[in-house]
DNA sequence: CCTTATACCTGATAGTTCTAGGTATCACCA
DNA sequence: TGGTGATACCTAGAACTATCAGGTATAAGG
């Protein structure tokens, strides 16, 4: 449970790996979900661009519910157990945060990646 | 050595994990450097939003170098070893479609998180 | 001579995601 | 009645990454 400070951090944020869990947050954010339909959302969503599994998928949802950023409520839809999953307040709260974050991130690598050979006069060493 | 084939890719790409892969390629494109030098050249040229540590540069630009992405020359500056790597045209191609790989699933994300709450009725099973 | 900066490197650990399984219910069809 | 496929959930094990925390060695400055 890193305490993840924009302030004193001195390494990179999760979002190089935690990109499952913004997408779930994001999804559920706009509309409450069971896992297997986050499954096929994501995948129809973005455009196959993204495609996590199940064994992505469940996994993250329970450490999700575990930090009280999602909660689920059961219902059983035609025999079959659905738990469908909402977005806490606090969740809402990580979710901006993190947004923010992976925007900052993105941009500057974007930037990094548009920018051709360059000759700025970098006084090295 | 996966066989990362944009066609019949079933997952993700190493894209949510691979990119201080994809910015060493990118940063010795620009101008060819040593370890110790990219270390710092990621922080400064993101501004911070970056910040791998030699315990990450150096195993990568070793991998890369094993499989001919990268090529190192060794100099010796001021009694100091040094080992400048650059880009190999290989290594070129590789950086251009990791690239690509990278903005198209950026720009995925960026959607999702761009779309507010939808409304959209989605003929939900 | 001792500390700091440069320059390189690695091992252990923690964390994430994928693969590949598993269970159970229901609908459909023969 | 029995089989198959879709739905819906779940987990263990493996693989991979990146970090942390160390290590070596040279040169410069006090």
């Amino acid at each position: 449970m890193k305490t993840t400070r924009l302030e004193n951090r001195r390494t990179n944020p999760d979002f190089l790996n935690g990109v499952p869990e913004l997408v779930l947050l994001k999804l559920l954010d706009r509309r409450p979900m069971h896992g297997y339909e986050l499954v096929r959302s994501i995948k129809r969503e973005t455009g196959d661009a993204l495609a996590f599994g199940e064994g992505c998928v469940y996994p993250v949802l329970h450490k999700l519910e575990s930090q009280g950023l999602l909660e689920s409520r059961a219902t059983t839809v035609r025999g079959r157990e659905r738990y469908v999953y909402h977005v806490t307040p606090s969740g809402r709260t990580k979710l901006k945060r993190s947004a923010q974050e992976w925007t900052e991130i993105a941009r500057a690598i974007q930037t990094l990646l548009q920018g051709g050979n360059d000759d700025t006069p970098v006084a090295s060493t």
